[in-house]
DNA sequence: TTGACAATACCGTCCAGACGGTACAGTAAC
DNA sequence: GTTACTGTACCGTCTGGACGGTATTGTCAA
């Protein structure tokens, strides 16, 4: 909504990196606003609350999450990719990469359940429009639950499986989410 | 190891059903030894510290679920279920029934991300385990991520999917899982 | 059988520190 | 003069945990 310069942000991205490397329930507000690289007067004037803070936290996971998917969808070629392939792929690349904004998420969860509501209705808005575009329900509740899986393995540092066994649920996932209507 | 009368597990009872009703980030000693019926000198007695009580809270939630996953995979049954079979059948009913000891582990979890090692070795070593019954590596993994998938949806109170969906996710699991050779 | 002692399993209180949040005076840019 | 902060001081509350005390049970020599 806003887009000024960066404050907001820089608090944002310092709460994420902090619940990621300090564990979600250690996160004061007076070592976000240290980490931010301000005071903490100015944190409460971005943020009044700390429960408005993690609902920022979660907003703005979401909101980055899926302005990345409609751009890869959209995609650079001419062509819209599925959405599911975007999805996939998106997916993919997250795995890749280490992701602190993610561990904000879980710093909410950890401060009241309730924070996580947005996530639970964008998910399912999410799953419907895959849904709406897919013609075997069944192979996509299982592609979405085996991207959820992996998901929630990176959110838990669960690094349990190896690269091939990694290779083979991307492969997977991209043989289906390529068959238009593979049934 | 001891297994003497119950304050001890009624204690652990007691945080894992406060963990899940007041937020995993707000268990505190006080609030856990009230619910148990315990003064908070008795607390610090079975567990002298916090620390303590987070890792009992993870080992006994793996005990407990190894336990059951064992006396379902030698089943009552003459013939032994395959392991993967009893690992779905277990995920199935657990997904059933409300399962506040799971919240104790996102407790542990937001203490400090560290107390999830036993449940990582546990993981990959149930993995290793199905691998060596599995004739098909990549279908397995994609079983194996589909359950993870289902179960941290319950773990953060997800109830996304429709009934129907979640029937389509099982009958896929327990069609992979009769398979023994499927390829 | 009994008395002396010790271990076990807890109770209740207290405290230093951390935390969320408030208040407010000051300031620098637009 | 408004906006967007900084900096500091402060308050009330909660928390982990240390500590001293106590009731019950067990052990064992005399």
């Amino acid at each position: 909504m806003s887009g000024r310069p960066s404050s907001r942000e820089k608090i944002l991205a310092a709460a994420a990196e902090l619940a990621d490397c300090a564990g979600p329930g250690n996160l004061s507000l007076d070592a976000v606003a240290q980490r931010a690289g301000v005071s903490k007067g100015g944190l409460l004037y971005n943020f009044p609350t700390k429960a408005k803070l993690m609902q920022a936290l979660v907003e703005d996971y979401i909101a980055k999450f899926d302005a990345t998917l409609v751009a890869k969808s959209q995609g650079a070629c001419g062509e819209p990719t599925s959405r599911l392939a975007a999805y996939v792929e998106l997916s993919a690349e997250e795995f890749e990469q280490v992701q602190p904004s993610a561990a904000g998420v879980v710093a909410a969860l950890a401060e009241d359940p309730d924070f996580l509501n947005p996530i639970r209705t964008y998910k399912r808005q999410l799953l419907d429009t895959l849904k709406a575009e897919s013609t075997d329900a069944a192979k996509l509740i299982v592609a979405f639950l085996v991207i959820e899986g992996l998901r929630s393995m990176k959110l838990f540092d669960m690094d349990i499986l190896h690269e091939d066994e990694r290779d083979m649920a991307f492969s997977y996932l991209l043989s289906e989410a390529a068959a238009p209507g593979a049934k």
